[in-house]
DNA sequence: AGCACGCCGACT
DNA sequence: GTCGGCGTGCTC
């Protein structure tokens, strides 16, 4: 298709014109915005994309504003240009100045988010292309007659397209634009895009879902205020066409929605299953897609003709012209958390966008966040239950195996139980699927003589060994070292020791009990993209693949017709310590991948080897009661004064030098002069006291809910010293960890 | 963030 | 004598 470009009206009352002066909101870490000058003949309004001098450097910058500063005439900068894209638009303006004052990040650093480097605004390079425009040449050839044949009057066609129906060589065309019969035109060449139809081809529902749809559309709050609805469902109950649902609404009224999921991992799958529902592909956006993708889904969002966008949480930032609903979907999943440089959890900040560009969220999943639950429980979110589809799979039934009253033999890691279990699934021709959310073949490898234990020069964490690779990973910052044949320690070969199971190791156990089955093992570091996982899930689907050894990538979002015993080869990991995101986290990942077992006339069986079957949590599960488990973490948050019911901020000091970080972190503490109603813990090493080479320390900072907690935070540092030499002090507002 | 300026150590 | 290390300070 082609067309011409579309122009960005900017014809607004509100216009500034030459000799007036803006806030600029430029891509460094100031405090505010800088003022520059409207040049003749510049018309700018508010959220205009400009480029700017910075120091020696053009700049891509935002327009905030008129300027309130007086800054000396002598120093103001004329803008150089103005970008040829659609301005940012106040709501998504409002929201970038609310994640910065959030976060206590650098407005220009958040709004570097949006406008994310020049490329973005690009068009497409412009194609020259031709049409008829005068009289026919004096020499025809027979070549030059079917150029002039295929043509209709007035039409345009890109040169090779045109050479192409014609049957004739780029030449041809070349000669009949010099002999003046054709001319070339550049046009813009916009991509054909099909419009997803709310009518496309919908579902039939069962009463269940068609009441969860009504209750999502129809009963909202009707004055405007801000409507979050918490769609909670197991797998299989269909929460994906509930929400479809709520997506044709949003279209119907002309509006625009966006789905964001936890990985890109998931997309694929999605992405399908929009198409066949609307009969259009949405737009795509995460860090794996082409620049060219990027650039028109960009635009596309920002003109309004990209109508739904599926993408991880830098979606979020996406320039929309009229977003209408978002939909968090997986709204449990931890990595919806940044932790890089600006921190903040995306399921958070959505609920922040949705406000300003008055839209409705969902937030979905089948195991919600405590903090969900209880921000639904206490009335802030609407709470929609979706019940099991009738006919659907029946649950599980879960049993735990005791590892201390039938151990695995030495060496191995799967228990006799389970091993039996395995066998007697394999003999029925079905699937099996063992879970380990550990990637590699061990956690750790020591020296047998010495006792040396390998661990990363870069961080404080243990190597994990990768046979496949044949390598040390850390998991941590990617650092990999080749597996060394003797200690570095004691010099002795053949005394290196694999400690603990990995994925790896259990899939080697599965070759040697079971030599005939197929056995895959899925891990997000044995994959060669999402293209590849895509043709692995597809096959174990397709029952070409007996036994499945895999870590978290396989507990969401696909279904295993065939798969009918799911083994947990370790449920302790995540329990005991008190961290409660810990248990919270292997409550849902238990419930997720324990749901896939089964289908309608073939209940599942789940065994779940742990050395504390009495463990509450694991009881809770095992019962399938999940009101149980809600209620317990609750109490628990409650008691120990941990989020949602405060809020805390994690202060973290980091440096090359031990001693400089542990200084100035002390300094932190002793200036600190909270108000009763906050508590300055710490400093203690954080989590992982060195990272990437980096030692840490840790303050946290307990507070109320609302905003007194981040002010007391941002005076406090303001008054600190400057941070020396390459030590840097990180802010993180709701940290996952608070232990 | 990115870039220049400035002040100290080992090289053409 | 200069090249270049990175600590410090500034950008309308």
């Amino acid at each position: 298709m082609l067309a011409s470009s579309p122009s960005h009206s900017i014809d607004s009352p509100l216009a500034h014109t030459a000799g007036s002066n803006v806030a600029v909101v430029v891509p460094a870490p100031m405090p505010t915005a800088l003022t520059y000058r409207v040049g003749e003949g510049q018309t700018i309004v508010d959220g205009s994309i400009v480029k700017v001098p910075l120091g020696r450097r053009l700049v891509l910058g935002t327009v905030w504003g008129a300027s309130q500063d007086e800054v000396n005439p002598s120093r103001l900068k004329p803008i150089e240009q103005i970008v040829d894209a659609p301005p940012i638009r106040a709501p998504l303006r409002a929201f970038v100045d609310w994640v910065a004052d959030w976060t206590l990040a650098a407005p220009g650093m958040v709004a570097r988010m949006v406008t994310r480097g020049d490329d973005l605004m690009q068009r497409d390079p412009p194609v020259t292309a031709v049409r008829k425009a005068g009289a026919p040449p004096e020499r025809i050839t027979p070549a030059r007659a079917r150029v002039l044949d295929v043509m209709v009057d007035g039409d345009v066609y890109t040169k090779s397209g045109l050479a192409d129906l014609a049957g004739v060589s780029t030449a041809v065309i070349d000669g009949l634009v010099k002999a003046g019969t054709l001319e070339k035109i550049t046009i813009q060449r916009e991509p054909g895009r099909i419009e997803p139809d709310p009518d496309f081809d919908p579902r039939t529902l069962t009463e269940g879902q068609a009441d969860a749809v009504h209750e999502l559309i129809a009963e909202g709050p009707k004055d405007g205020s801000l409507d979050v609805a918490l769609l909670e469902g197991v797998t299989g109950s269909g929460k994906t066409e509930v929400y479809f649902e709520a997506i044709a609404n949003t279209l119907r009224e002309g509006r625009q929605a966006l789905i964001l999921l936890p990985e890109i991992a998931l997309t694929a799958a999605l992405l399908d299953r929009f198409a066949e529902r609307f009969g259009a592909m949405p737009g795509e956006w995460h860090s794996g897609i082409t620049p060219k993708t990027r650039r028109q889904v960009w635009r596309g969002v920002a003109e309004g003709k990209v109508k739904v966008v599926i993408g991880a949480r830098s979606a979020l930032y996406l320039p929309f012209e009229d977003l209408g609903l978002i939909i968090i979907d997986e709204e449990h999943e931890a990595a919806y958390k940044q932790e890089e440089w600006v921190s903040y959890n995306a399921r958070d900040m959505a609920i922040v966008r949705a406000r300003f560009e008055k839209a409705q969220v969902i937030l979905a999943s089948a195991t919600p966040s405590v903090e969900s639950r209880i921000n639904a429980k206490a009335g802030r979110y609407r709470h929609i239950p979706l019940p099991a589809r009738y006919g659907a799979r029946p649950l599980p039934s879960l049993s735990a195996i005791d590892l201390r009253r039938t151990p695995p033999e030495r060496g191995t890691w799967l228990a006799p139980p389970l091993v039996e279990a395995v066998r007697d699934t394999l003999e029925r021709g079905e699937q099996s699927l063992l879970f380990l959310n550990r990637r590699g073949y061990a956690p750790l490898t020591l020296c047998r003589t010495c006792g040396h234990r390998f661990e990363c020069v870069m961080c404080s964490a243990w190597l994990v060994q990768h046979r496949f690779t044949q390598t040390l990973n850390c998991h941590h910052c990617g650092h990999i070292e080749p597996m060394p044949k003797a200690c570095p320690e004691c010099g002795n070969t053949d005394s290196l020791v694999p400690s603990g199971p990995g994925v790896e190791r259990i899939a080697e156990e599965v070759a040697t009990r079971f030599p005939d089955a197929r056995t895959l093992v899925l891990s997000s570091d044995m994959m060669g993209g999402p293209k590849r996982l895509k043709a692995e899930l597809e096959a174990v689907a397709a029952g070409e693949v007996d036994i499945v050894v895999g870590t978290q990538l396989v507990a969401k979002g696909h279904n295993f017709p065939g798969l009918t015993l799911v083994g947990v080869v370790d449920a302790d990991v995540g329990f005991g310590q008190g961290d409660p995101r810990a248990s919270e986290r292997t409550f849902q990942l238990l419930t997720q991948v324990t749901g896939r077992a089964g289908r309608a006339d073939k209940p599942g069986i789940g065994l779940i080897q742990t050395h504390m079957p009495d463990h509450p949590v694991l009881q809770a599960l095992l019962a399938h009661d999940t009101e149980r488990f809600y209620t317990l973490e609750e109490e628990a948050r409650r008691r120990a004064y941990l989020p949602p019911f405060v809020r805390f901020v994690a202060v973290i000091v980091s440096g090359t030098d031990v001693a400089g970080v542990k200084a100035h972190a002390n300094h932190l503490k002793a200036i600190a002069r909270p108000p009763e109603t906050i508590d300055v813990l710490g400093p203690v090493e954080a989590p992982l006291a060195m990272l990437r080479g980096r030692h840490r320390q840790r303050l946290l900072v307990r507070g109320p809910r609302g905003r007194e907690t981040q002010s007391f935070v941002k005076s406090w540092l303001a008054r600190a010293d400057k941070a020396r030499g390459d030590m840097r002090i990180d802010v993180d507002v709701d940290p996952q960890s608070f232990v």
